[in-house]
DNA sequence: ATTATTACATAAGATTCTTATGTATTCAGT
DNA sequence: ACTGAATACATAAGAATCTTATGTAATAAT
């Protein structure tokens, strides 16, 4: 995203909505899966992933599964019951925002 | 919009398209054409929006016009030639944003 | 008279990011 | 054997953008 303030706020959504998809991430997959699907035109840095995958697992949103793997840790999250509703919910969300956004700067000229 | 944290940050481009299409507006019409085009579901606080004007016009994107109208001050912004590129220049950073958000939230399942 | 609407403004605090930094392991190239 | 890139986590300081609260002041409506 480089200099993006529109992302800002939409991190969680996206977050939940690929571990909705994918059962369970770890969080560098997570960063490597946003690049690959927007083919490098998005990315999240790790200041702003870490510490959002934190809160959700704060906010009972996630649960997490730890796993070595060549020596090497990883922190698997996946989605509580609860995130599962709260993902649906935010889902919504993001579409009625799009939906506002796009009445808004493509107006229908009657 | 409620408690919406994705409206954070889309708010200076929806000023500078709102001021595209009506050539000069004041900030209280501001928070009401929004409010009219998306049928009061997007609501503009003074608190975020009057920063924001002052903000865009210390970045030399949009100018004042002071006028009086039934014994009330009303402050005209309008856009600088400055501002018209800002505004075709974010107005393309939304449409890719909301492009990346339909690539992330609707994945084509090959 | 009192409340709602019109019209501006700012300040404190919350939230969410960026940037910088740190630790540690593995892998590829020289 | 060494170096840098990649993998994998984490946090802290500061920036940017909002919300909420508050203030001023005039007109319109009840």
């Amino acid at each position: 995203m480089q200099n993006n303030q529109l992302f800002k706020g939409s991190l969680s959504t996206i977050v939940l909505k690929l571990l909705k998809d994918n059962k369970k991430m770890y969080g560098y997959q997570i960063t490597r899966e946003v690049e690959k699907i927007t083919a490098g035109e998005m990315v999240i840095t790790e200041g702003a992933l870490y510490p959002t995958l934190h809160k959700l697992e704060a906010r009972g949103l996630l649960s997490v599964e730890m796993k070595m793997v060549n020596n090497r840790r990883r922190k698997y999250y996946f989605l509580t019951e609860k995130g599962k509703k709260e993902t649906m919910s935010l889902l919504n969300e993001m579409k009625t925002f799009i939906q506002h956004m796009d009445l808004l700067l493509n107006p229908k000229l009657i």
